[in-house]
DNA sequence: ACAAAAGTGTTCGTCTTACACCCATGC
DNA sequence: GCATGGGTGTAAGACGAACACTTTTGT
């Protein structure tokens, strides 16, 4: 059996999250930097921080073991393939020659809803859908079907759930929307692929970094020392893939005792915006810190 | 290099949580029913189901991959041993002769907050702690330590958080409190102790499942096809140690649209009892259905 | 009648949302 | 002055916490 450690590293510049990839050998797909446990490796941290190092160039900030991918499928006929799957967040963006930043609403465009509902939903996911619920043999398996496509995408009244990422990723696969080859290729939503299921890996980080987000401080190991409240607010909108309703989020930022003011200021294009720093002290305060979102109707 | 699955499986009977463990031989302590992969395992779920079958007799209903232990401290001086570790709801408790249920307060008796702050934290992990932030060397390690010991044991004003069982159980097995072994053994926590690790792996599978139960209705799977509201509370208070506001969370429960009445009543001590059922609808009406805390102090 | 347990009404404060508006800078 | 983005006031509503109280059974 094979063990690998496989690092899904976020960065978001100009407001757009991306994940690092190296570039596989020739006119193939690029994959997620990937390592072996060595001796040596105290931890399974420690492991992913080295040949992280290695790989990309980059020294990472936040890592979180994400989930363990061992299914047999993942390795057609071969040696199973275990994967132990790592989050990490770094602040900059200037990996080594070989390594490229991906933009996760490449990978999964039906998930940035910043600009309203993407059209690709009503296009072409929920119509496929809804062929895939009639297609079911029975009438109880049609109702789970129905049920399952309504809650994941957020259809049939049902409101839509950011952190669902995994769920939409993977019942796209199962009713063959993600098809990259062959016949059904032209009725597939346009995305790009990574290497063997690591898109599916990728599809697990963005939704827990999207729980994450509101209830651990996790945002600001994505900002500098200091930012402005809508750089902060920003960097959430990509994250979330939602817009933010900008009065509220300061306050319950500010209210939340997430932030404090530098009374440094930053000039912008009108008035120049007050800088504020992330205050430590709030996870003695609140029992689940993070940001909330304040909605706003796309 | 080893790997393993380790389940912790999780019952709850007479209002207190157990997890299922299967005795070593002679006179070691008890540890967690541990299976191997197999090559025609299609996928590790499957794999751990079938030997939890094979070890315990039992059939688990939900399943959910906790996390993956690798660090090398955990088999010293061997090869590595890597384990897949993963939590399982049973309803019912009547495994094979060769395991037994172990209560989770047994495991952690710091843990149970239903009858008040159990006496240990005041009376010798507060103090422990204490000597053990005014040990730090420098005064940046001194503050870093005293937020952690606050923050996690809900100390100097900070407030008691059930999820963080993981940080609290490492953090006494840091500072020696959990010592099973010669000098320090009077000044230890009377606890019940696993085999080697496993005692942290439950430890993550109960703060994973207090967090849970706030967001996903994982609750009913613990719980009969009907059952009283009293019932689900005493379930909820057993699972989370915490005693909860009875007339509130009745409201709550009902409101939030996660049962719904079935007709008919169940005999108690007093006035019969309303039974409910689970609503499974409740899902494509709230994102994060669940049972929130509504606390009554001690 | 009384104990025991189930179940209801209502109030109060906080957190959330929405709408309307004012402020400071560059050009 | 006016465009641009930063920032505030305030009121309505949802939600949770707390308190006091009523109802239905068994003995």
């Amino acid at each position: 059996m094979h063990v690998t450690l496989d690092a899904v590293i976020v960065a978001v510049t100009d407001d757009r999250p991306k994940v690092l990839t190296v570039s596989a050998p020739a006119g193939s797909v690029p994959r997620l930097p990937t390592g072996v446990l060595r001796e040596d490796d105290r931890t399974l941290e420690a492991a992913l921080r080295r040949f992280v190092v290695d790989e990309t160039g980059l020294d990472v900030g936040y890592v979180e073991q994400l989930y363990t991918f061992g299914d047999s499928e993942r390795q057609p006929g071969g040696e199973r393939l275990l994967s132990i799957a790592y989050l990490a967040l770094v602040r900059e963006a200037a990996p080594s020659a070989d390594a490229a930043w991906v933009d996760w609403y490449d990978l999964y465009p039906w998930e940035d809803h910043r600009s309203g509902r993407p059209p690709v939903i009503p296009e072409l996911i929920a119509p496929t859908l809804d062929a895939w619920v009639g297609e079911a043999r029975s009438a109880p398996e049609r109702s789970r079907r129905e049920e399952r496509a309504h809650v994941v995408f957020g259809l049939g009244g049902v409101a839509w759930d950011g952190v669902r990422v995994l769920e939409r990723f993977e019942l796209l696969y199962e009713t063959g929307l993600l098809e990259e080859s062959t016949a059904r290729r032209s009725e597939a939503v346009r995305s790009l692929a990574l290497q063997g299921d690591h898109r599916r890996i990728v599809a697990t980080a963005l939704g827990r970094l999207r729980g994450k987000l509101t209830y651990r401080p996790v945002v600001f190991e994505l900002l500098g020392e200091t930012f402005t409240l809508s750089q902060l607010q920003e960097l959430v909108e990509a994250l979330s893939g939602a817009r933010l309703h900008k009065p509220n989020f300061r306050r319950l930022v500010e209210g939340a005792g997430l932030v404090e003011a530098t009374g440094t200021t930053a000039p912008t294009g009108g008035r120049p915006a007050a800088l504020y720093r992330f205050r430590r002290d709030v996870v003695r305060e609140r029992p689940r810190p993070g940001v909330g979102t304040p909605w706003t109707r796309g």
